[in-house]
DNA sequence: CAATCGTCCTGCGGGC
DNA sequence: TGCCCGCAGGACGATT
Protein backbone atom coordinates (compact mmCIF):
# COMPACT_ATOMS: atom_id res chain seq x y z
CA UNK A 1 0.00 0.00 0.00
CA UNK A 2 3.12 2.43 0.16
CA UNK A 3 2.61 4.15 -2.91
CA UNK A 4 4.79 6.97 -4.75
CA UNK A 5 3.62 9.57 -1.79
CA UNK A 6 4.41 7.31 0.56
CA UNK A 7 7.74 5.71 -0.44
CA UNK A 8 8.98 9.20 -1.10
CA UNK A 9 8.67 10.54 2.63
CA UNK A 10 10.38 7.47 3.56
CA UNK A 11 13.14 7.67 1.12
CA UNK A 12 13.74 11.13 2.65
CA UNK A 13 13.99 9.86 5.65
CA UNK A 14 16.35 7.09 5.03
CA UNK A 15 18.52 9.96 3.10
CA UNK A 16 19.05 11.60 6.48
CA UNK A 17 19.60 8.57 8.53
CA UNK A 18 21.56 6.21 6.39
CA UNK A 19 23.44 8.04 3.56
CA UNK A 20 27.08 8.42 3.34
CA UNK A 21 27.35 5.56 6.25
CA UNK A 22 29.05 2.09 5.84
CA UNK A 23 26.85 -1.28 6.02
CA UNK A 24 28.37 -3.61 8.32
CA UNK A 25 26.96 -6.80 9.38
CA UNK A 26 23.78 -8.02 8.10
CA UNK A 27 21.12 -10.06 9.83
CA UNK A 28 18.86 -11.83 7.60
CA UNK A 29 15.57 -13.53 8.92
CA UNK A 30 12.93 -14.25 6.46
CA UNK A 31 15.96 -15.87 3.51
CA UNK A 32 13.54 -16.18 0.94
CA UNK A 33 12.59 -12.14 0.20
CA UNK A 34 15.94 -11.29 0.22
CA UNK A 35 17.76 -11.67 -2.89
CA UNK A 36 21.55 -12.10 -3.70
CA UNK A 37 23.77 -11.35 -0.54
CA UNK A 38 24.15 -7.80 0.79
CA UNK A 39 28.25 -6.69 0.96
CA UNK A 40 29.83 -4.47 3.33
CA UNK A 41 29.19 -1.35 1.75
CA UNK A 42 28.74 2.51 1.93
CA UNK A 43 25.67 3.69 1.07
CA UNK A 44 26.25 6.47 -1.92
CA UNK A 45 22.85 7.32 -2.54
CA UNK A 46 19.20 6.57 -1.58
CA UNK A 47 16.89 7.18 -3.93
CA UNK A 48 13.16 6.81 -5.61
CA UNK A 49 11.91 4.84 -8.78
CA UNK A 50 8.26 3.94 -8.50
CA UNK A 51 7.39 2.50 -5.43
CA UNK A 52 11.29 1.30 -5.03
CA UNK A 53 13.51 2.02 -2.76
CA UNK A 54 16.76 1.81 -4.59
CA UNK A 55 20.48 2.03 -2.62
CA UNK A 56 23.41 2.97 -4.09
CA UNK A 57 26.61 1.41 -2.72
CA UNK A 58 30.08 1.94 -3.49
CA UNK A 59 30.56 -1.51 -4.57
CA UNK A 60 28.87 -0.15 -7.34
CA UNK A 61 25.90 -2.52 -6.59
CA UNK A 62 22.14 -1.83 -5.75
CA UNK A 63 19.81 -2.65 -3.48
CA UNK A 64 16.42 -2.79 -4.42
CA UNK A 65 13.94 -2.62 -1.41
CA UNK A 66 10.15 -2.94 -2.46
CA UNK A 67 7.71 -2.78 0.12
CA UNK A 68 5.14 -4.17 -1.32
CA UNK A 69 1.78 -4.18 1.08
CA UNK A 70 3.18 -4.26 4.62
CA UNK A 71 6.49 -3.01 4.19
CA UNK A 72 8.43 -0.69 6.65
CA UNK A 73 11.35 0.24 8.21
CA UNK A 74 12.79 1.19 11.80
CA UNK A 75 15.84 3.19 12.05
CA UNK A 76 17.42 3.35 15.86
CA UNK A 77 20.19 5.17 16.93
CA UNK A 78 22.20 5.56 20.37
CA UNK A 79 20.36 4.57 23.79
CA UNK A 80 16.83 3.78 21.88
CA UNK A 81 18.88 1.36 19.91
CA UNK A 82 20.88 -0.27 23.00
CA UNK A 83 17.63 -0.25 24.93
CA UNK A 84 15.37 -2.09 22.64
CA UNK A 85 17.95 -3.64 20.52
CA UNK A 86 16.53 -1.47 18.12
CA UNK A 87 12.89 -2.64 17.77
CA UNK A 88 9.80 -3.25 19.80
CA UNK A 89 9.37 -6.96 21.05
CA UNK A 90 6.61 -7.37 18.94
CA UNK A 91 7.89 -5.95 16.10
CA UNK A 92 10.75 -8.32 16.39
CA UNK A 93 8.56 -11.06 14.85
CA UNK A 94 8.01 -9.13 11.12
CA UNK A 95 11.93 -8.51 10.73
CA UNK A 96 13.35 -9.55 7.07
CA UNK A 97 16.61 -7.83 7.47
CA UNK A 98 18.49 -5.68 9.97
CA UNK A 99 21.59 -3.42 8.19
CA UNK A 100 24.10 -2.42 11.32
CA UNK A 101 25.37 0.26 9.96
CA UNK A 102 29.22 1.26 11.26
CA UNK A 103 28.00 4.48 13.36
CA UNK A 104 25.90 1.83 15.34
CA UNK A 105 22.87 2.36 14.38
CA UNK A 106 20.37 -0.21 13.04
CA UNK A 107 17.91 -0.26 10.43
CA UNK A 108 15.39 -2.64 10.47
CA UNK A 109 13.37 -3.63 7.51
CA UNK A 110 10.10 -5.40 8.32
CA UNK A 111 7.10 -6.85 6.83
CA UNK A 112 3.81 -8.57 8.45
CA UNK A 113 2.58 -10.36 5.09
CA UNK A 114 5.95 -10.49 3.56
CA UNK A 115 5.30 -9.11 0.15
CA UNK A 116 7.96 -6.92 -0.24
CA UNK A 117 11.40 -7.74 -1.15
CA UNK A 118 14.97 -7.09 -1.06
CA UNK A 119 17.40 -7.32 -4.35
CA UNK A 120 21.07 -6.91 -4.59
CA UNK A 121 21.49 -6.22 -8.10
CA UNK A 122 25.06 -5.32 -10.46
CA UNK A 123 24.50 -1.93 -11.55
CA UNK A 124 23.82 -2.67 -15.08
CA UNK A 125 20.50 -5.45 -13.80
CA UNK A 126 19.87 -2.52 -11.80
CA UNK A 127 19.95 -0.09 -14.51
CA UNK A 128 17.62 -2.74 -16.88
CA UNK A 129 15.14 -3.62 -14.13
CA UNK A 130 14.55 0.54 -13.16
CA UNK A 131 14.21 1.54 -16.87
CA UNK A 132 11.21 -1.75 -17.60
CA UNK A 133 9.07 0.76 -15.21
CA UNK A 134 7.03 3.19 -16.67
CA UNK A 135 8.10 7.14 -16.50
CA UNK A 136 7.88 9.08 -13.38
CA UNK A 137 4.39 10.97 -13.37
CA UNK A 138 6.60 14.06 -11.12
CA UNK A 139 9.30 14.38 -13.73
CA UNK A 140 9.35 17.77 -15.63
CA UNK A 141 9.68 15.30 -18.83
CA UNK A 142 6.17 14.17 -18.09
CA UNK A 143 4.19 16.44 -19.89
CA UNK A 144 0.69 16.75 -21.18
CA UNK A 145 2.32 15.82 -24.51
CA UNK A 146 4.42 12.94 -23.33
CA UNK A 147 1.33 11.65 -21.58
CA UNK A 148 -1.09 12.00 -24.47
CA UNK A 149 2.01 10.13 -26.82
CA UNK A 150 1.78 7.46 -23.58
CA UNK A 151 -1.88 6.72 -23.26
CA UNK A 152 -1.90 5.48 -27.10
CA UNK A 153 0.23 2.39 -26.04
CA UNK A 154 -2.92 1.41 -23.90
CA UNK A 155 -6.01 2.84 -25.78
CA UNK A 156 -8.15 -0.11 -25.17
CA UNK A 157 -7.17 -0.67 -21.48
CA UNK A 158 -9.22 0.67 -18.60
CA UNK A 159 -7.78 3.92 -17.19
CA UNK A 160 -7.87 3.04 -13.85
CA UNK A 161 -5.82 -0.66 -14.44
CA UNK A 162 -3.63 1.69 -16.74
CA UNK A 163 -2.80 3.58 -14.00
CA UNK A 164 -1.64 0.82 -11.82
CA UNK A 165 0.33 -0.65 -14.42
CA UNK A 166 3.72 -0.15 -13.08
CA UNK A 167 5.29 -0.84 -16.98
CA UNK A 168 3.22 1.80 -18.37
CA UNK A 169 3.08 4.19 -15.54
CA UNK A 170 5.29 4.32 -12.14
CA UNK A 171 4.33 4.75 -8.61
CA UNK A 172 0.81 4.78 -8.52
CA UNK A 173 -1.15 2.60 -6.77
CA UNK A 174 -4.99 1.57 -5.86
CA UNK A 175 -5.82 4.38 -2.99
CA UNK A 176 -4.37 6.97 -5.00
CA UNK A 177 -5.37 5.67 -8.56
CA UNK A 178 -8.75 6.18 -7.09
CA UNK A 179 -8.50 9.27 -6.11
CA UNK A 180 -6.60 10.31 -9.07
CA UNK A 181 -9.75 9.81 -11.27
CA UNK A 182 -12.36 11.26 -8.86
CA UNK A 183 -10.20 14.39 -8.96
CA UNK A 184 -10.22 14.06 -12.83
CA UNK A 185 -14.26 13.50 -12.62
CA UNK A 186 -13.26 10.25 -15.21
CA UNK A 187 -14.98 7.08 -13.99
CA UNK A 188 -12.18 4.10 -13.38
CA UNK A 189 -14.07 1.92 -16.22
CA UNK A 190 -13.96 4.25 -19.00
CA UNK A 191 -11.36 2.96 -21.32
CA UNK A 192 -8.37 5.13 -22.62
CA UNK A 193 -9.69 5.73 -25.86
CA UNK A 194 -12.65 6.79 -25.01
CA UNK A 195 -11.15 9.89 -23.14
CA UNK A 196 -11.77 13.45 -24.31
CA UNK A 197 -8.71 15.96 -24.72
CA UNK A 198 -10.31 18.19 -21.75
CA UNK A 199 -10.21 14.63 -19.83
CA UNK A 200 -6.81 13.75 -20.44
CA UNK A 201 -5.57 17.24 -19.91
CA UNK A 202 -7.32 16.77 -16.06
CA UNK A 203 -6.26 13.59 -15.22
CA UNK A 204 -2.47 14.70 -16.15
CA UNK A 205 -3.22 17.65 -13.78
CA UNK A 206 -5.16 15.54 -11.04
CA UNK A 207 -1.76 12.68 -11.12
CA UNK A 208 0.50 15.71 -10.24
CA UNK A 209 -1.44 17.75 -8.12
CA UNK A 210 -3.02 14.41 -6.08
CA UNK A 211 0.48 12.53 -5.69
CA UNK A 212 2.36 16.64 -4.64
CA UNK A 213 -0.49 17.00 -2.29
CA UNK A 214 0.11 13.37 -0.92
CA UNK A 215 3.64 14.36 -0.56
CA UNK A 216 3.34 17.62 1.42
CA UNK A 217 1.22 15.55 3.80
CA UNK A 218 4.13 12.63 3.93
CA UNK A 219 1.99 10.10 2.32
CA UNK A 220 -1.36 8.54 4.03
CA UNK A 221 -1.90 6.22 6.72
CA UNK A 222 -4.13 3.65 6.69
CA UNK A 223 -6.45 2.56 9.21
CA UNK A 224 -5.93 -0.81 8.97
CA UNK A 225 -2.14 -0.87 9.64
CA UNK A 226 -2.14 0.27 12.71
CA UNK A 227 0.93 -1.67 13.76
CA UNK A 228 2.95 0.61 11.13
CA UNK A 229 4.23 3.42 12.38
CA UNK A 230 3.32 6.82 9.63
CA UNK A 231 3.28 10.16 10.37
CA UNK A 232 1.64 10.44 7.01
CA UNK A 233 -1.57 12.89 7.19
CA UNK A 234 -3.27 12.50 3.65
CA UNK A 235 -5.76 9.94 4.96
CA UNK A 236 -7.93 13.53 5.69
CA UNK A 237 -7.98 14.20 2.54
CA UNK A 238 -8.85 11.39 0.48
CA UNK A 239 -12.04 11.89 -0.87
CA UNK A 240 -13.28 7.89 -2.21
CA UNK A 241 -10.94 5.46 -0.80
CA UNK A 242 -12.73 3.57 1.64
CA UNK A 243 -15.11 6.24 2.27
CA UNK A 244 -19.06 5.83 1.86
CA UNK A 245 -19.62 9.40 0.29
CA UNK A 246 -17.95 11.89 -1.68
CA UNK A 247 -17.00 15.32 -1.06
CA UNK A 248 -20.39 16.48 -2.74
CA UNK A 249 -22.35 14.24 -0.27
CA UNK A 250 -23.29 11.52 -3.24
CA UNK A 251 -23.49 8.01 -2.14
CA UNK A 252 -20.39 6.11 -3.81
CA UNK A 253 -20.06 2.57 -5.68
CA UNK A 254 -17.78 0.07 -5.00
CA UNK A 255 -16.61 -2.19 -7.81
CA UNK A 256 -13.69 -5.05 -8.65
CA UNK A 257 -11.44 -4.02 -11.82
CA UNK A 258 -8.87 -6.12 -12.61
CA UNK A 259 -9.18 -8.10 -8.89
CA UNK A 260 -8.94 -4.52 -6.79
CA UNK A 261 -11.47 -2.68 -5.19
CA UNK A 262 -12.67 0.65 -6.29
CA UNK A 263 -14.78 3.41 -4.91
CA UNK A 264 -16.11 5.83 -7.26
CA UNK A 265 -18.69 8.44 -7.97
CA UNK A 266 -21.39 7.82 -10.41
CA UNK A 267 -22.67 11.42 -10.22
CA UNK A 268 -19.19 13.13 -10.21
CA UNK A 269 -17.24 10.74 -12.37
CA UNK A 270 -18.25 10.72 -16.14
CA UNK A 271 -19.35 7.45 -17.32
C1' DC B 1 1.00 -9.89 -27.62
C1' DA B 2 -1.96 -8.16 -24.18
C1' DA B 3 -5.26 -8.98 -20.71
C1' DT B 4 -6.61 -11.74 -16.92
C1' DC B 5 -6.04 -14.99 -13.21
C1' DG B 6 -3.78 -17.35 -9.40
C1' DT B 7 -0.34 -16.93 -5.95
C1' DC B 8 2.20 -15.37 -2.08
C1' DC B 9 1.01 -13.72 3.26
C1' DT B 10 -1.15 -12.39 7.81
C1' DG B 11 -4.19 -9.45 10.62
C1' DC B 12 -8.60 -8.00 11.17
C1' DG B 13 -13.58 -7.80 11.27
C1' DG B 14 -18.12 -9.65 10.25
C1' DG B 15 -21.17 -13.26 11.03
C1' DC B 16 -22.99 -17.00 13.48
C1' DT C 1 -17.29 -15.68 23.63
C1' DG C 2 -14.78 -17.58 20.20
C1' DC C 3 -13.98 -19.42 15.86
C1' DC C 4 -13.92 -19.41 10.88
C1' DC C 5 -13.92 -17.36 6.68
C1' DG C 6 -13.28 -13.73 3.51
C1' DC C 7 -11.03 -9.60 2.43
C1' DA C 8 -7.10 -6.37 1.82
C1' DG C 9 -3.58 -6.03 -2.47
C1' DG C 10 1.74 -5.25 -5.21
C1' DA C 11 3.96 -7.74 -8.45
C1' DC C 12 5.07 -11.62 -10.93
C1' DG C 13 4.44 -15.87 -13.52
C1' DA C 14 1.26 -18.77 -16.05
C1' DT C 15 -2.43 -19.02 -19.02
C1' DT C 16 -5.69 -17.89 -22.60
Amino acid sequence: MPELPEVETIVRQLQKQIKGKKIGHVRIRVPKLVHGSIPQSLITDVRRRAKAIVIKLGSKQYIIIRLGMTGHFHYAKGKKQQKEKGLEPQEQKYIVVQFFLNDGSILSFNDIRKFGSVQVLSSEKAQTLLKKMGPEPLSSGFTLPAFRTLLQQKRNAHVKVALLDQHFIAGIGNIYAQEILYRAGIDPRRKIVSLSDTEIRKLHKAMKNTLNQAIRHHGTTVQDYVHIEGSGGFQRYLQVYGREKCPQKHPLTKIYLGSRGTYFCPKCQKS
